[in-house]
Parts: C-alpha cells; structure tokens; sequence
DNA sequence: CAGTATTTGTCCGTATGTATC
DNA sequence: GGATACATACGGACAAATACT
C-alpha cells in the first residue's frame, strides 16, 4: 500500500481549486455571474475573508472580475492570455531568462509558423498579411512601423489556425520588445533598420505566397537572428545557430 | 494634452504593486524575508485584511511563500517558471481546443526542440536520454513506460537549454494525454503501440546523438503523427500535414 | 430622475493551531 | 517543555459604489 505525503491545504486554495475546475470544465462560461461573497460563505461554509482571499487569487489570475455594488456578483472571464504574459515578463525580469532564450524561442515559433502558414493559408489570410506589410512600408515612424509589424506576424499566426501559437506567439513578442526596446531608441540608424526589415519580410511572404514552407520558415529565423542578435550576449548567441542552419 | 481614464485602484493593489517591485528590481532578493503580517499593515497603513489579499495573490503568482507560524515572516521566492506553467494549462484547457490544434503545437515544439538538443547537447544530457529510453524498454505496466516516455522528453527539452520549451512542452504534453488517455484505455494492442513507440525513440535518439537535427526533427513529428493522429478528427488532420512533408 | 436595497472594499477584534527559540 | 510570535480563520461593522425599481 502507497501513502500520499498529507500536504496542509488552507481553506481559501479549496474555494479556488473548486470555482477553477467549474470555469475549466465549462460550467461556468464567460459572462455568467458568480454568488455573491454572502452566497458563496454560506455554500463553501466559510467565513467572508477566506471567500474574499479565493476571489482576489481568481481574480489576479484573469478568471474572474468583480466591482464594488454589483448586485449580480463576480463575473467570469474569457480566457485571456494576460495572466501568461505577466508570469513569463515577470520571469524575463527576473534574468532567470536571457535575452538569448527568449529569441531562440521566439525563432522557433515564428519558424514554424511560416512553415504552417505557407501550407495552410487562404487567400483571405494572404491578403491580410499583405495589407500589414503595406502599412509597415508607409510609415516613417518608428513606433507606427513596431506596431504595423507585430500585426503582420499576428496573421502570420492566425493564418496557421493555432490558437496557442497566437497566444504564445504575441507573448514572446511582446515580452521580447519590451526588453530591448530601449536599446533600440538609441540606435542612430534605425531607418536602416526599418529598409531592411521591411526587405526581409517581403521575401518571407513571398515564400509564404507561393507555399514554401521551408524557405519561409528559414527566412524568417534568419531574419529574427539578423535583427536582433546583436544585442544577444555573445556566450548565449550559440543557442541560435542550430535553428538557421540546418533547416 | 491627452487624460488617462482614470482607474479604480484598489488599496491591496497598491500594496502588491509596491512588493512585486521590489521583488523584481531586486531590492529583495531570493530567500529574503519579508516584514509579518503585522509590521506590513503598519507600514502600509492598511487592515489586516488587505495585507493578507495582497499576500494571497503574491502566493498565487510563486512571488513569496508564507507558513503560518514562521516568526521570520513570508519568503520571498526565486522566480520560477510555476506561475507560467499554471496559466499556460489554463489556457490550454479552457479554449476547448481540439486535440488537432494541441497535437499540430506539440509536433512544433517537439520538433523544434529535437532540432535544438542535436545541436546543442552534451554527453552528460545524451546519457539522460539513453536512461530514459532504457526505462521505457523495461516497462511491460502502461503507466510506467508513460512515465519514463515523459522523462525521455523532459529530457530532451532541457538538453535545449531553454526553459520556455522545457515549461510549454511540460504543459502540452500533460494536457494532450489528459485528452487522450480514456481513449487509449480501450486501446487493445497497448503492447503494440508501446513497441512500435519504443522503436521510434530509439531511431530518434540516433539522430540526435549524430547531431543530425533535421532528420531528428522529421522522425520526432513523423512518430507523434502516427501516434495520435487517428484520435484526431479528419477535418483537423489536414493542419498537421505541412509539419511532416517538408523539413 | 431619484430612492432604495444590495454588494463590494476595508477595517477591527478574537480564537486557534503552529513554528521557532 | 514552555513562551512567544506568527499565520489561519472566524464574525461583526461601516462606508462607498452600483444596479434596479
């Protein structure tokens, strides 16, 4: 007979586990309404500190939201990647992630999302693609550029039908940006930067155009590793070379 | 001159915000501890109630562990990739994604990470794997020889070097055999599949000891496929096609 | 449009089990 | 083993905010 270390488990965590599991397992949908804190002591039987300690967990996780005077209670969210963006900037943060690792992951989804999106785009997907990359070439700004092409590469992944690839996708960039954004006000010669840029991505839809896979998706890496891995500690820059060889 | 909406900022917000700063800025730093329940509500000038919700939601992000009883007070944590794991799952439960969309992810990642650990892998990382596999060829029990495959993975992923990976295929795998594995129950020629499964991580495992990444690539997606892919419905199948043909 | 009832946000006090010294 | 300080959990209370009549 196997015995099961007893782990001491608070009564709040129990009050989170059980509304978790109903939102989860599609009881309760987004939009539906919670008890109130009064209903919710009197069901889970216990004290309004512990509901309020349970509700404030959900809550910061994105599960749930809840306004003062509200009569008809919490209400449940839509799954939304804002509670995986703020754990993994928290990770970047802490340097337990490297700028290096962030990329090297950042270039293997991007990749296979090429890789994807080449083989499984329709027309419509194409055209959307098309009129970011046409927005990215008419803008001077920088800031308007940024954003022109975090929407290119999000019909890129669109385009494969992944729902986690956007997901994770956006993230990763996001996060990314974020930690390199300042190194990248200061360089002089940005609108070099935005050419060839700009360069790079028509040659990648091109390839997405006519579906080759696989030079979209080395083009892309390539143009990920081009771009960015100058600010890459150079011990870390090793990482990157396995996925633009090879492929 | 352009206003910001002005925001309903909650007291235990504020006092979240101010700890979590000065966790990642590095003011406080792993193994720390922070000031009792107590001391905190002095120095915010707030209830016990509150201190104790911004605890609460610390704890659910992994940013500091507090027992009761401890005199010296909550601890700070070293930023770990637990919270990422967390609402990653989440994320990847609630939008009912069809096991096509989790399997065509999986096959990604997979693939990408045997393209990496090819490359980049040490001797020490390639006996992890070998030990791995020589598990999974003692198991006759279902259960264990899934357990030893899991390790052989985990394996494989950290042999990256990368923690995303590591972290995301951790949480895909787990979610995509929670989908599968009623259906693989009823499977009666469990002893088959685990042969032929067996068979396939040893072909992989060649190539990733030659450093041959894209062969190990392709054998990885291709063994996933033929794996899976009768659990996922035609209509989805086609999304996985682009991962086998063209690396 | 105003009033009312309900709910949340916050505070206070207290009892209990627990870890450390 | 005892003393101390701690977290956990309970209950009651009031003000601000919101929705509904």
């Amino acid at each position: 007979m196997e015995f099961e270390p007893v782990t001491q488990v608070r009564a709040y965590e129990r009050v989170v586990e059980q509304i978790e599991q109903a939102v989860l397992s599609g009881r309760l949908s987004p939009g539906q309404r919670l008890p109130s804190e009064r209903d919710l002591m009197a069901q889970f039987q216990v004290s309004r500190s512990t509901v309020r300690e349970a509700l404030r967990v959900l809550q910061a996780g994105a599960v749930i939201r809840s306004r003062p005077g509200d009569p008809r209670g919490p209400e449940v969210l839509s799954a939304s990647p804002a509670a995986l963006h703020k754990s993994l900037h928290r990770l970047a943060m802490a340097d337990h992630l490297g700028l290096g690792e962030l990329l090297q992951f950042r270039m293997l989804l991007e990749g296979s999302a090429y890789l994807l999106a080449a083989g499984l785009r329709t027309e419509a997907q194409l055209a959307e693609m098309e009129a970011a990359l046409a927005e990215m070439a008419g803008k001077t700004d920088y800031a308007a550029f940024s954003r022109a092409d975090y929407a290119f590469h999000q019909a890129v992944a669109r385009a494969t039908g992944n729902a986690l690839l956007v997901v994770c996708g956006e993230v990763v960039r996001e996060v990314a940006l974020g930690l390199i954004e300042d190194k990248l006000v200061h360089a002089e010669d940005r609108r070099a930067l935005m050419r060839s840029s700009l360069e790079h991505h028509r040659e990648v839809l091109r390839a997405v155009r006519e579906r080759d896979g696989a030079r979209a998706c080395r083009l892309g890496r390539r143009a990920l590793y081009d771009y960015y891995a100058e600010y890459v500690p150079a011990a870390e820059r090793a990482k990157l070379v396995p996925l633009l060889d090879q492929l």
